[in-house]
DNA sequence: GCTGATTGCGAGAGCGCTCTCAAATAGTTC
DNA sequence: GAACTATTTGAGAGCGCTCTCGCAATCAGC
């Protein structure tokens, strides 16, 4: 009934009749310890409902069993939909059986950004993951070299010494065009993404890698870009059927700006995909929701959370090693936004 | 060149030729220091790029200076789309102004449930926010019980003392179905979010409360029971089809629900809005993008966090006093899912 | 029943910081 | 310039925990 406040190991000891030392030791699960006394020390902490102090802990192991994962409030918007879950479940996945907790953040603003620095530098976390940056931030490099092993999820556009993983974003979008291709297709549009971020350039690198395989020019009045989100989409189609009212096909960077192209096709009274087949990039919920389904590129997102949670494990036990990138393969998924009838 | 690991206070304060309780009082901004003392030791926390440990500053004021919002998969995955950074940032907003860091937690699987208790319990964090609980889960409970603020986005469906903040869906799900009849409609369906949510059961009672208004019957053969999904949706609208084939419009407790059950009635040749109006809940960017474009009531989502936020400040400075309650607005969005021509 | 391992335990130092308290310094007043 | 008051400063305790060390207890071997 006493509003007495959280327990100490102290106290648990003392109930048991043991010393602090060997408190400590039921709950680091350290070395031999016997089962009377480890009995004991486990009814006490019961009975008093004993939780170790984390902060405490943390001051003398330097470790705090706790993952970092950094999105930035952009992404995270247009991401919207599974993106986002399916990574944390990825990365979960790893950590739950090494019994980490992850924590996600979100700085909102440039000034969120300031105080997240502080907070990662500060000894927070033992390790962070960051996915899909801007531009060249500074972030990753910055808590990098203050000695915490960072992973980035995506490649950074400026050569960097941070590890990181990624989907072959250059892969799926060749595949993309490919498979246009081989539709007959011949004059095949982009909408890119945003093309100071990774996966907005290589997936443009993809579409002209696909045209270079087809013998097919490589065409600027063909290629418009975009942010990744459905209203960018959508002004990009309007200006790309404006200037090239012959394109026969059109290759999205993203599922989302898919959408908004199909919107415009249909207002302009554009059969798909007969008149123009559309490929989109993500394999989200979108895909599946557009009318006509939407024909995409499918990216194994828990793997890639999977693999960058590995990644930053091996760089906190060891020295972080710089440089390491695993690359993941993507998959094409058709539906009938390429093919008449097609898939599900 | 020496590889010498994070500087403590102690070696800033030597540096700066002071004691560490005056660099001490520089960081935490604490009462009068000398200008000259300030300048000198924020001049050797520069040249040693010193942060304060947190653990070390934790464990004495027991503070964390950071809020944790537990959001469970499932949920994550459900409102894939703006709902979660709309939070986010409603939070953020609150919590930046405060110099307080948001960590978000997502538990995957009743095991890092439990780990994610002791977590919270271990003092990680000043507060804690939670959103949209299955079932009556016992962990708010809990974490309330052991002297932390906690703040649930969405009303618990036990009773509870813990503190809440709501959507006014009982409201808004009351006004789409007004909104229905006053189109005329007679045989208005609902497909139902989970009854083990809050969410669910409120949306439930604002349609019976539309149909009492209006002098309609309550009939268990126009309500079927989703779990705000979209495959869900699409099921259920074939179920009420089949029961009832001369139902004129549906009211679908989420978007996702609405854009499975716009599906069905594609398939199914009843034309939307003229043999059957659908009217969903969330006004997510599902509600734009669907053909017709869906009506669809609208939250407001950042003030939810904003208010979530600013319930678990007071809570944490005073002691927590149970049982506050704040309920939001909702919003009626009128597009062409209902209204021929209507909205955008 | 004595010696040498082996195992279980407690004492105590100390992680890096904040904060109280009293000493030192600077500033006023008559 | 003495007597005070206001302002800065430093010494030191201690937050709750882990972990090294050395001692006590147990056990095996002969």
């Amino acid at each position: 009934m006493a509003a007495n406040s959280t327990p100490t190991l102290e106290e648990v000891a003392r109930l048991a009749g043991v010393s602090r030392a060997t408190a400590s030791r039921v709950f680091t699960a350290s070395p031999k310890v016997s089962p009377k006394a480890r009995r004991a020390v486990e009814k006490a902490a019961e009975k008093l409902q004993y939780v170790p102090n984390r902060a405490a802990r943390t001051l003398v192991t330097g470790r705090t069993d706790s993952i970092g994962l950094v999105i930035p409030e952009p992404t995270a918007s247009l991401f919207g939909d599974p993106f986002f879950p399916r990574l944390v479940r990825g990365i979960s996945e790893v950590l739950s059986r090494r019994g980490l907790q992850l924590v996600l953040l979100m700085p909102q603003s440039r000034e969120d950004e300031a105080r997240l620095e502080g907070y990662l530098s500060a000894g927070h976390v033992d390790g962070v993951l960051m996915v899909s940056l801007h531009g060249n931030d500074p972030l990753p490099e910055r808590v990098h070299r203050r000695g915490t092993p960072v992973v980035l999820g995506g490649k950074p556009n400026i050569n960097s010494p941070v590890n990181y993983v990624d989907v072959d974003n250059v892969g799926g979008a060749r595949t993309a065009v490919q498979h246009l291709v081989s539709l007959g297709r011949r004059t095949i549009a982009t909408i890119t993404g945003p093309l100071d971020m990774g996966a907005g350039v290589d997936r443009l690198q993809g579409y002209h890698d696909g045209l270079r395989d087809a013998g097919l020019q490589i065409d600027p009045t063909l290629e418009f870009a975009g942010d990744f989100g459905q209203e960018s989409g959508a002004r990009a189609m309007q200006e790309l059927l404006d200037r090239r009212p012959d394109l026969d096909s059109v290759f999205c960077a993203a599922d989302a700006m898919a959408a908004g192209a199909l919107e415009v096709l249909r207002r302009r009274r554009r059969r798909v995909p007969q008149d123009v087949a559309v490929v989109g990039f993500d394999d989200s919920t979108i895909a599946t929701s557009t009318v006509p389904p939407l024909s995409s590129v499918r990216q194994p997102i828990e793997e890639m959370g999977r693999e960058m949670a590995r990644l930053v494990l091996t760089g906190s036990d060891g020295p972080a090693l710089g440089g390491k990138r695993v690359i993941l393969a993507t998959q094409l998924v058709v539906r009938a936004s390429s093919v008449k009838g097609g898939g599900g």
